[in-house]
RNA sequence: GCGGGGAUGGCCCAGCCCGGUAAGGCGCUGGAUUGCUAAUCCAGUCCUCGAAAGAGGUCGGGGGUUCAAAUCCCCCUCCCCGCGCCA
């Protein structure tokens, strides 16, 4: 939510920020907004008044009746009171309520930096890493890929829970682990706290971070419980400090998230829909900050180095692109995508997703940072996806996948996956005893050709 | 699921039976005093409206009774303890 000041004192910044983004239907919530404020305050007042009146009246009752005199005039003084005060509160809440929602569902304010721009087309590349290999085989799409080796059944997964979940095996179960535990390990050398969250919460929690609107569309419910399952760990750890009063010295406090996420909404579009890239349910190692308002955009570029890293780490080639303005999520000033190169669909596809949120979220869950008694003021959030592990597969299912139909497992992820350096390789026919080594070699030599 | 106890300002806690200005302590901030520190004393410490003076609100949430509700009545939520069930 954006603060109320902006609102009275320089709309136009809103208006200006509405029409960066392209978003001229919320013109009219804006102006809806500047009036309801206006008619607020001026119905807030009268009703001071009111009260003020059956205040002063009911002290001099109460002064007659201690003192043992008559206080009847006084009484019927004060009897059509309360029936004005309630109608006036009933129309006071009635301006505040739809103030507080037309302001829910204005936009953040960008950031300076962000680049003008409609849709994802506009969105600016900063960088690129790594070589994005064009195949020398035909490379199998990662679902029949996996299931060919064994190591997942989406057909078991759709008959038991349905499309969009699958059944992970061995070492693709064994790889997700590891990139979970590499992510996190990574995190805790940077500093980060690792949290396993709720996977659960409660709805007045979940709407400290996110729009009504999404619960039916995109969340999971537990029936006959006031319980959502969480879209992304963002949410309970966002939610974790609401209401709460930092300590200004301990911050910025870094959080690691990670838990499994779940999603209704997945759409199906691009190549390979039947796979990994988009599921119901998948792991994630979150970044996400707590810290001062003066800090937030140095955090915001520490978190994309840590992406980057990570994926430097795995030796996964990508790119950076700042989203542009029409391209930028409702509560994020600005936001990084970090794209991994996915060669056979030819093209880098979103991996994570860095944002730096400001104080939008924050104001909304209440949270601030100060000291006991001191001044506060609202911290900033931002939040940085380290990785999807069901995403990160398919790039590894793709990048590292050998003509043979074995796929190399990441250095860094070897020691996590008790030394397994290769998916698919014990599933093939055993080779003779002496074998192996030679095998291995040309099978690399024909690779580089 | 059953029984019991709770929710009061940043924290602790009184007030509730019996309606009439939410007391006190801790912490913190500022000031006074002071070789330093400590102690002591004074003021402040939540939200809203207001340029200010000031006013209003706030006792888990929502209704109700009343001139007046932390207090009485009704409904709901959450937390804690015990029992039950249980990895």
């Amino acid at each position: 939510m954006l603060d109320m000041k902006i609102l009275r004192e320089r709309p136009e910044v809103i208006r200006e920020n509405l029409e960066r983004r392209g978003d001229i239907d919320r013109l009219p919530l804006l102006e809806n907004a500047v009036r309801w404020d206006r008619e607020w305050r001026e119905g807030v007042q009268d009703l001071d008044r009111l009260r003020h009146r059956r205040n002063v009246i009911t002290g001099e009752i109460r002064d007659l009746k201690s003192a043992g005199q008559d206080a009847g005039a006084k009484i019927r003084e004060a009897a059509d009171l309360p029936a004005q005060i309630k109608a006036l509160e009933t129309r006071v809440d009635e301006l505040q309520r739809s103030l507080r929602d037309a302001m829910l569902r204005l936009p953040n304010l960008l950031h300076e930096s962000v680049p003008k721009g409609a849709t994802e087309a506009d969105n600016i590349e900063v960088r690129r890493w790594g070589r994005a290999a064009v195949p020398r085989f035909e490379l199998k799409g990662h679902g029949e890929l996996a299931e060919g080796l064994g190591v997942a059944d989406f057909e078991r997964g759709r008959r038991a829970a349905g499309a969009g979940f699958v059944y992970l095996l061995g070492d693709l179960a064994r790889l997700d682990m590891a990139l979970l535990r590499f992510g996190v390990d990574f995190l805790v050398k940077r500093g980060f706290t690792p949290v396993l969250p709720p996977f659960v919460l409660r709805r007045s929690a979940y709407e400290g971070m996110v729009d009504l609107t999404a619960f039916r569309d995109v969340m999971y419910k537990v029936e006959g419980e006031d319980l959502y399952l969480i879209a992304t760990s963002e949410h309970p750890l966002g939610a974790m400090y609401m209401d709460e009063i930092l300590d200004v010295d301990r911050l910025p406090v870094r959080l690691c998230g990670a838990a499994t996420q779940f999603r209704k909404e997945i759409g199906a579009h691009g190549v390979d829909t039947k796979g990994l890239f988009r599921m119901h349910q998948f792991d994630k190692v979150e970044q996400f900050v707590f810290c001062r308002p003066e800090e937030s955009w140095a955090v915001h570029e520490e978190l994309q180095k840590n992406s980057e890293g990570f994926y430097r780490a795995l030796r996964i080639p990508y790119r950076v692109v700042i989203l542009c303005s029409g391209d930028t999520g409702k509560v994020a000033a600005k936001t990084y995508d970090l794209e991994a190169w996915f060669p056979r669909q030819n093209a880098y596809r979103e991996v994570g997703s860095n944002s730096n949120c400001t104080d939008y979220q924050a104001r909304r869950l209440n949270i601030r940072a100060g000291k006991i008694g001191g001044e506060k003021v609202l911290v900033h959030t931002l939040n940085n996806t380290l990785v999807a592990t069901s995403r990160c597969m398919v790039a590894i299912l793709e990048n590292f996948q050998r003509r043979d139909g074995t796929v190399d497992v990441p250095r860094v992820l070897r020691p996590y996956m008790g030394g397994v350096s290769r998916i698919g390789a014990a599933a093939r026919p055993k080779p003779k005893r002496k074998a192996p080594a030679r095998r291995r070699a040309s099978t690399r030599t024909r690779q580089r050709r």
